[in-house]
DNA sequence: ACCCTTGTGGCCAGGATGTGACCGCAAGGA
DNA sequence: TCCTTGCGGTCACATCCTGGCCACAAGGGT
């Protein structure tokens, strides 16, 4: 058998995490052992550490390096991984948005039809946050599509929907995807105007990368994060609310998610939280699951808003014990 | 250069999701045009479809085929794939926990330890949902490293907290992990008690593969889910409310997430949702958010307590609107 | 219609290398 | 202590890989 794809059969099987015995895996492999010993020297010189144990149930195993060795998936796991990435890309995990889109466009450009028909059901049943629907979203497959243009600078065609509602179609060289909160920006060189751009990508529809290909312009901005952030001027909103747990700092260092915002004691029993977040009624939200419960110190007027308005839809639900 | 290696080198740049060009290639791979093309064969003949173009800017890209190639990720990539997995094993997507955690192990078990540190800072400081708080969590490391034993068929040895709060240390043959609802639990023949038993992973500490192998024995059961739940006899309680929506069938179905339960028509303009969930407070949560709001029709005793506790809480916060 | 670019694949010759067999050896486990 | 199992050197043989050359096909542009 080709040398090449033994090789590859190997590391697939020494990923499997189990110990391989040398005949074991010659008989796999259809060679000698003594092959399958130059092949486990060809990985290592190819700088993947391979451990090996002697003696009486002796074998190989493939363990961690300096670098990854390529990833040899099976089906299943190309599909939780895909679907795990589509959650994170979406704003479910924040910070790495970016990559993990960067992340699902490559898997996504090698993973078969069925398999991709299969992320997209399983998707679907799941979602993700009930409060997605507040923020208009952005279809995975978009995003997608989008970050498949920009990695292969390939011009790109779509529809957008400017913030007075008209329609117009555009054609670009898309330059990056930017994640900002929970709203996702493509900054793009647009050809008919002749001028960079940036576009919100819920308002953008049917991307479609003609094929023609194009050696990027420099942005005239430090990155892209930077040219949407003065393109936007006005930085998002961040909201807050200061609270006062009965709890001492240690103890609510470990009860309180770091992300809700940042603790300060208050005493030797109390311990202040000064929650922010771009989103009120997610602030809002959070506040009430608190547990224990806090008592509400300060908070800006939306979020004093929203904690209204939550109370009216609860009392609403509330109120009819048995309607 | 060694052929095998090149082969992985032309593999990797042609993942990256662009138009190669044939000199650009063989000057990166430091072989002639000719071999290029050959390797491109050999890769076919692997199974992994690379796409060609022809004339004037031709070159050649890798396509989606009916197997997925071996991914070559940056350290990037791995993490927000790494991240991302976590999240999904924690029960942030239902249905895929298991397969998750499985291609998590495989990453994990080959993740350098550099990048192993930036996943763990990453997913503590972004944590998943703050309703986990109440439902007992499981370190991701702790499944992770009990998920390697299951797969390498390796004794483990951890410590374990009974119901009534008593430690022991045990010493098992793992067999399976399964999840339910947002618990983990593993299935495993304990090794001093000569029996089968299930463990709650929140309840366990300290998992150590000791290296000892074993060769699995039958599990007494159709498959490892279905031991655990005839071994918790009870199924999870679920939790169920009937609402009423003012929207028609079809625009309720845009607007209501799919997981949320089940939509019946309730006259041209309104719609019925039958949501249930394992947890009661998070079903009174989401109800609440509901938009547009919903009335509620009947609901589970449960879910009115909870409704009324939030009340409560809501009450408590929103009660100082300028303390 | 014509030309240019770029991938295709056959052929050849020479050299590199992959392979199995055999060996004595070292390192664990029982 | 013995047995198992991996290690790596050497050898001979067959295989293959490589680069160079070629006539050809398929796009794109003029």
């Amino acid at each position: 058998m080709d040398p090449t794809a033994r090789i590859l059969r190997l590391l697939s099987l020494l990923q499997t995490y189990r110990h391989w015995g040398g005949d074991e895996l010659s008989d796999r492999l259809g060679v000698s052992p003594r092959t399958v010993r130059r092949d486990v020297d060809r990985l290592r010189e190819l700088g993947y550490p391979v451990d090996t144990t002697r003696g009486t149930g002796g074998g190989y195993r493939l363990s961690a390096g300096t670098r990854i060795p390529p990833l040899l998936l099976d089906d299943d796991e190309a599909v939780a991984i895909a679907v795990g990435l589509r959650t994170a890309a979406g704003g479910g995990v924040t910070g790495i948005e970016e990559t993990s889109l960067q992340a699902l466009a490559k898997l996504q450009q090698v993973l078969p039809p069925k398999l991709r028909r299969r992320v997209d059901a399983l998707a679907e049943a799941t979602e993700t946050t009930v409060f997605r629907g507040r923020e208009p979203s952005v279809p995975a497959d978009v995003l997608v599509a989008v970050a498949q243009a920009c990695r292969g600078q390939e011009q790109l065609r779509f529809g957008y929907a400017a913030a007075d509602g008209t329609g117009s179609s555009r054609l670009v060289e898309p330059h990056r995807l930017v994640a900002r909160g929970r709203r996702w920006y493509l900054v793009a060189w647009d050809l008919q105007r002749d001028a960079w751009r940036t576009f919100r990508m819920d308002r953008l529809t049917g991307p479609f990368g003609n094929g023609v290909r194009f050696t990027p312009r420099e942005l005239p901005a430090e990155d892209a994060a930077a040219y949407v952030a003065q393109a936007l001027r006005a930085v998002p909103q961040r909201h807050e609310a200061l609270l006062s747990l009965p709890l001492p700092l240690d103890r609510a260092t470990e009860r309180v998610p770091r992300w809700l915002g940042e603790l300060t004691a208050d005493g030797p029993d109390r311990t202040l939280l000064r929650a922010t977040n771009d989103s009120p009624e997610w602030l809002a939200i959070t506040l009430t699951m608190l547990e224990p419960e806090a008592t509400l110190v300060d908070a800006t007027p939306e979020v004093h808003a929203e904690l209204a308005t939550l109370r009216r839809k609860v009392d609403r639900l509330a109120a009819r014990p048995a309607a």
